[in-house]
DNA sequence: GCTATTTAATTCGATATCATAATATCGCAT
DNA sequence: ATGCGATATTATGATATCGAATTAAATAGC
């Protein structure tokens, strides 16, 4: 049992302890740290947002209709990285609050296209300035060299980590 | 409204276009790309533990466990990045399904010790090896010096921004 | 020794999330 | 025109997740 000084394993957890080979020990270390790195930029960077009242999911669905226009919730799930079913509640809880209206395609009646109303609008048009520059904060960690360097290595992982079955 | 070029943006959202100063850009862009990585490489790494029937939450409790000995339930919270009251809904159902056992600390009552029991031992000794050799596969998109520059980039981000407020 | 505070765990209520199954609609081929 | 396979959404049931309030136990201060 090793000693107890590893705090915060991400949620996918592997211990920071593994006996393996060079290979399996270099990939488990930048593996851990990435989704560590992850995990508090995404906390810390979602302040603005939670304070505003907003689940996490419910933003990148405003946020996506707010940047690119009424969206389905096949498209909108694709968007957020999530599933169908879980936008259906998603957008029930959105609209509840207000935020934005399920309106039936008339070419296509299968679709339900989220619109955004007008409190959504204001409530993005102040929120998002200030996100953006929390995110700015929260990677400030890093010089501008840094997080070219970072943002490189991540989009070539991401790309090969999606395509991977 | 941007063309809807963009695909997947990580749950935090912010898509990919943003007309703000070069700073705002830059932070953004390795932001999006650091929360997309650690999304695809989380979901594809967690194949094995899937297969198993676990969560990602249980596997991460049996993990700090199997690791790290008996442990109580704030520590694992701690361990996991995870809140009391999820632990105990999570250590419930593993308990349910007999992976895991709660014992009072006799010395503080208030304690409940969670110990694995022989059955979760047994899947551990299976499936971890088979966990970490799906880690190496996501992360071989990397040369070995490039995770150990994304691990040290990585390391230092997720640092800095653990401390932030 | 007794009260006040702190700490561990749980409960509660709300939201999120997924997988699977059901329902509605579309588009096409016959 | 009609029926069938594909697609969009919703329903269902299980788990996860958090924050706030609660209970039980330990400890500190007097």
């Amino acid at each position: 049992m090793s000693k107890p000084t590893t705090e915060g394993s991400p949620p996918t957890g592997t211990g920071s302890h593994y006996d393996g080979s060079a290979e399996e020990v270099r990939a488990l270390g930048s593996f851990v740290k990435l989704l560590r790195a992850a995990r508090w930029a995404s906390i810390k960077a979602g302040r603005r947002r939670e304070e505003s009242g907003l689940s996490e999911g419910q933003f990148g669905v405003l946020e996506a209709v707010y940047h690119l226009g009424p969206l389905d919730q096949t498209e909108l799930a694709h968007k957020v990285l999530s599933s169908p079913s879980n936008l259906t509640v998603v957008i029930d809880n959105l609209e509840r609050q207000g935020y934005v209206e399920r309106r039936r395609d008339a070419r296509d009646r299968r679709r339900q296209v989220v619109h955004l109303r007008p409190s959504a609008r204001r409530l993005l048009d102040e929120l998002l300035p200030r996100h953006v520059e929390r995110i700015v904060e929260v990677m400030s960690a890093l010089s501008p060299e840094e997080q070219d360097r970072l943002g490189a290595l991540c989009r070539k992982l991401g790309r090969a980590a999606e395509r991977l079955e």
